[in-house]
This record gives C-alpha cells, sequence and structure tokens, in this order.
DNA sequence: TATCAAAACCGAAACGTTTCGGTTTTAGAA
DNA sequence: TTCTAAAACCGAAACGTTTCGGTTTTGATA
C-alpha cells in the first residue's frame, strides 16, 4: 500500500542507498535532490519510522513514569517536557502508577519492552530497582523531583529544605510561634526534605520543634483533611499551618471550611502549588510556588543531551537544583498582638 | 547482545517458526514448550517489539491527542484509558495541542508518522481534517467529549445540555429568575450543547432568556474572571451564575474572591467538574460533575474492540452518550435536594 | 504392524530501513 | 586533454520478527 524506499529508488533510478543517504542528511546531488523530493510527492513517501528503529535500535520514544496523572504539579512538568521533546521528534508515553512501588516497576518494564529510548522517572519506589536494570542497558535515566539513593544518574530537584524553610520563617516573622506542618511519607525524598526545611526554620528562631505540631500526611486530599482536623484538635494553641504538597492544601482548605475557621484571623495558611488554585480560594492563600516549566525544561535539554540529539552531556550524572518562589496571599495574618520587631521578607 | 528468537532456536535446537509459534499461541509440544521457557530463562529474551511491529504492521500503540493536558478533565479521563490500554499491552502517546487547531493537525500528522493503531481525540478543529486521513487508512479514530460535523466514527459523549438544563432548572426551582451563564466558546460542541440547555430551561420555565445574561467565555481562568466580572456589571438583578468548564469556574471563584461577594448570600453558584475544587470552596460550590471514569472506560473498550483485540466491534459507527450528575454544595441558596449525596461524597 | 489424518515442525522469504565496501562520476589542476 | 582526489553513488547484507508451503512426526485405528 504505502511507497517505500525501494519506490522511491525505482521511481527515480537511483539506488536504495541514496535515498537513504538523502534522509540522512548525506550528499546528494542537486538534481537528483529534486527528483527525489519530486517522487516523495507523486507516492506520498513516508518514512516508516518502525523499520528505521529496527535498524538503528532507537525508537525515538521516551517513556515517563509518575505517581499521578492526576496532579497539576505532574503534568505541568509533564506539558513542558512532552512539548520540547515532540518538538525534536521524540514520543512521550506516560505511565501514571498510581503511587505504588509495584506498578511503578511494571510500568518500568512496559517501557523497557516497548524499547523507550530513555526513561524519566518522579520515582514512588525508594529503591529504584526497574531502573537500574534499564540503565545498565547503557539508556539514559533522568530522576525527576526525587533522589534514589545510590542510583546516580541525572536529577532535576528543586530546593524544597530552603522552600519549607522560608515558608516557615516567613510566619515566625508575623509572630507566629506554634506553626502546625502536614508533612508527607517520610519515605518520600521531597517529604523528608520538606521536613528538614521547617525544622531548619525553628533553629533559626530558637524556638523548639513540637512534636505535636507534626503531621505525617501522605500526600492525598483526604490525607490533607484528616491531617488538618488532627492538628486542630491537638494543638489549641496553634496560629498557623504549613501544607507541603498541593494535594495536602486543597484537604487543608476543604477541613478549613467544613470547620468553619475563619482565614487569616482564627488560622494563617501557607500552601504548595497551584497558583491557580490558590487565588481561587477564599482568602487567597499564600503558597509556595514550584518552578514546574524550569523543571521541563531542564529535563527534557538533559534527556536530549544523553541521547546525543543536542546540547553536551557531561561525563558523569548532573543533578540540576531549582529554587522555588513564595507567592504572597491573604492567608497569612500581620504582626501579631505582642511580637517581636518584624523581620523583612522579601517583598510579600 | 540482545538474545533473538535465532538464539532460542539455536540453543533449543528446534526451529525458527516454532518460537515464533510458541510466542504466538500456535501449538507446540509440551517437551519443546519446557525447552523454549527455559532457554528465554537461560538468554534473558524478550521478544523485540520494535522487529515484530514493522511485520505485523501494528506498533500496539494508540495516540491520544487533547487541548490541554493541565486540565483536570482530560488527565482524569486519559488516567482511566491508559489504565486500562497499558494492561491490554498498548502504549499511550499523549499529545497536547494547547488548544490549537494548528498544533492538533501537526500532533496528528506526528502520531500518524509515528504509525500508532488508533487516535483518540478531543478535537479543537471543529473541521477534523487531520483525522479524515488517517481514518482513511483504515485505522480506528475515536472522538472523545466533542462531535465532528461530517466525520461519522465513534464518539464518546456526555449530555451536556441536559446538564445544564438541570443546573438551570434548579436554580429555577430555587426561585432564582435572573441567572448569568458563563458559556464557552460558541464553535466547540460541548459549548454550544451547554448553551442549548440553558435555553431549554428557560423555555420549560417559562421564562425568556436575556442577551445581557448570557457571557461568552473561552474555557480558561482569565475568560472565567473577566466572564464573571462583566455578568456583574452588566446585570444588577442577576442572583445566580452557571460557568459550564472547570477553568471558568476557577475562574469565577477568582473574580467572586477579588469582588467581596458573599456566596450564596448576593449570589447563587453552580460550578463544572473536580469534586475536590468544589469542596475546597468557601463555601462548598455546587457542581456539574461529569464521569469522567466511564467516559475512559467506554473510549477504551471502543478502541480495543476496534483494534480487535476483545469485544465486538460494530460495522457502523457507535455513539455512547453519557450523563452527568448535579452535586450539591452549600452556593446555592435556599434548600437543595441531593444533600445526602454530598454527604456521602463528603465521608473524607 | 501398517495406515493415515492431524499435529508439529521446518527453512526461506518477506517487512522497510541503514550501512558497509566498493565502484563510478565529477570537477579542478596540470 | 589527462590525471586525480573527493564526492556521489550503488547493491547486498543485515536488523528480528512473522508467515507461507511443504515436510516430518505422532498416535489412534485397522
Amino acid at each position: 500500500m504505502a511507497a517505500t524506499m525501494k519506490d522511491l529508488a525505482r521511481h527515480t533510478g537511483l539506488g536504495l542507498a541514496t535515498i537513504s543517504s538523502y534522509f540522512n542528511g548525506g550528499n546528494v546531488r542537486e538534481k537528483n535532490r529534486i527528483k527525489i523530493e519530486q517522487a516523495i510527492e507523486e507516492l506520498h513517501y513516508e518514512v516508516n519510522e518502525v523499520a528505521r528503529g529496527l535498524k538503528t535500535n532507537a525508537t525515538h520514544t521516551i517513556g515517563v513514569v509518575i505517581p499521578e496523572l492526576n496532579n497539576t504539579f505532574c503534568t505541568e512538568i509533564i506539558t513542558g517536557m512532552e512539548d520540547i521533546l515532540r518538538s525534536r521528534g521524540y514520543a512521550t508515553i506516560v505511565c501514571d502508577c498510581r503511587t505504588d512501588a509495584a506498578l511503578e516497576q511494571e510500568a518500568i518494564e512496559f517501557l523497557t519492552r516497548k524499547r523507550v529510548d530513555g526513561i524519566i522517572n518522579m520515582p514512588v519506589d525508594p529503591a529504584g530497582s526497574g531502573l537500574r536494570e534499564f540503565s545498565k542497558a547503557g539508556k539514559p535515566v533522568i530522576l525527576l523531583d526525587r533522589r534514589i539513593q545510590g542510583l546516580d544518574c541525572d536529577c532535576v530537584l528543586v530546593d524544597n529544605r530552603r522552600a519549607v524553610n522560608e515558608a516557615a520563617s516567613l510566619l515566625f516573622a508575623q509572630g507566629h510561634r506554634n506553626i502546625g506542618i502536614i508533612s508527607g511519607p517520610r519515605e518520600i525524598y521531597t517529604a523528608s526534605e520538606r521536613l528538614k526545611g521547617y525544622a531548619d526554620a525553628h533553629k533559626e528562631a530558637g524556638i523548639p520543634v513540637q512534636e505535636s505540631l507534626i503531621c505525617q500526611g501522605d500526600y492525598t486530599i483526604r490525607g490533607g483533611v484528616s491531617g488538618m482536623i488532627s492538628l486542630i484538635r491537638r494543638n489549641p494553641h496553634m496560629t498557623a499551618v504549613i501544607a507541603t504538597n498541593y494535594e495536602m492544601t486543597v484537604g487543608m482548605m476543604i477541613a478549613v471550611n467544613e470547620l468553619g475557621i475563619r482565614i487569616p484571623d482564627e488560622l494563617s495558611l501557607i500552601g504548595f502549588d497551584n497558583l491557580e488554585f490558590a487565588r481561587a480560594c477564599c482568602p487567597a492563600l499564600s503558597i509556595v510556588s514550584q518552578p514546574t516549566m524550569e523543571m521541563a525544561k531542564e529535563t527534557a535539554s538533559l534527556m536530549l543531551a544523553r541521547l546525543g540529539v543536542e546540547g553536551e552531556a557531561s561525563s558523569g550524572p548532573e543533578v540540576k537544583y531549582l529554587r522555588t518562589r513564595l507567592i504572597g496571599g491573604r492567608s497569612v495574618s500581620g504582626p501579631l498582638p505582642g511580637a517581636e520587631e518584624r523581620k523583612a521578607v522579601g517583598g510579600l
């Protein structure tokens, strides 16, 4: 049915190798180039990427494994990456592993069978067992947002520790002393980093961390709701709360709404991610905003470099650290009565 | 490097055809089956899907083209589809076309070059020009959420007309008489259907439609904000507003927050999609909820049937119509039916 | 034990590319 | 015009499958 290079060769009277050379940037005489292009037009020829893939052992496809597709943080990054990769001829196969390490492993095996040229992973399994195998085959792996102990490959990370430190420091500066935090699962890299930032801020402010103000959430909306409720129940003196990812931020807002708590009069809040959501909250929520577009760009560039498409790939693994921004809303109360002198906190 | 079927043949002393037959469900004698499986184990053999694809002319890959990845309605559906398709061995390549018909066309061409076995499309271009070509090649196309005039292929739709009719009727029943609507772009199928539902409800209630209460939005957050503001400015007597997609619902909430309007005392609201967002709003928003999971399931099943993987494919094009649900919050003045449903969902 | 259909097996030829050596053509210098 | 290095070109052999005819083996029956 569809025309092949053989047809082009016959039609133009040229050899198969010449046709191939034409498509692969080799040297072809002007008049032959014209002949070939004419033939392509007439026969509606289109190169068969599958056949090419068989020969070159490259599929021009890259796999992306993430914990949840239904998560703006993930989709914002994927949108950006997909855009860049597609413009370079690479297709993106996205696998949602439902935050389940076993499914993640399966997804990686699936992608390996599909012979993707590289994998980008926001890992759920802290061991990263599936990736090692893939990586051993000499194919590039890039970790997104979370590190894996003992797997040295390229990483694109966010300075989560500093991010939460900044958020908590802002609250201290506003006079808060009992700041709750809805933290994430201990075993997840970002969650533990964020909790460290919370501790850092306390240290810097010279205020001891109280265990009862730390609530171990699970990065879900439901977890955010129950986490918020238990924080409030356990800590009558608490005047502010930080939620450490988007889902739990939504959960926190749900809880606050259902309990009828007035923000920021009764409680100050700082959330995470999704500026649009923050602005739609009542009152507008102050949040830590992650640089999703830059993450996408860095990740895609790193991948393209590793694939030898463009840019230089460094010999060793590369780690990119990106910074977050604290975006002010109306959910943090001004200096509380009795607060010490306020510190200058970057133009918020 | 990697073992091939030839290696298996040599290792087992069997013929190539027998090995192939083993993998394709043909008859193989017990003792040979064991021999083959042992060889697979020893040589770590894995079938090369690319080579197989060249021979069978099938890539076991399906393309999905959507207007925005960064859109819960889309991602919820994709999550469900990807799950089902992957479990049947099909990879999903998602292309985000940024709500741009030209980019959509490009995405479809890209997928055609990648030789996907089928395309699922939530179309932006009402002409669907790119799809016709693909469809003519005998490969299945399934339209999601929106119809294309004159392209008769399988569709999975939602009864949008009835959905908005129900929403408006509810408002009428609560005594509202001046109901604003933030509508979508006229050329988009769902938008025009939703507007029809709005008109239907007026007809049924015997109340004439007022042009000034209809605001033509563009399905974006920004459009929702400005649409809401202009509606309020133009209609002092308006007591309720319906936003007709998720983004504009968010926009509507932003506007309401920034203008300091009290809900539902000064204005009643009904939004669209994303139950979680609705519950996080203050007060909880009443919304029209679309059956994204069913849409995903129907679409994937339809595709698998067309691909001959499972289920029966009907000869003619199939159109699935699914129903929405109206989920009550606290954003509509007066008592709202369906309160017990909200409780059930609210059992977080 | 001989017979015979069915079951199991086999090798070779595709599928549509790229690539490897080797041959021809080109065009500038002598 | 002749010579020569470089530039273009060429066909055949892969890449790892599936499939097509045709051959062998099997085991139930006579």
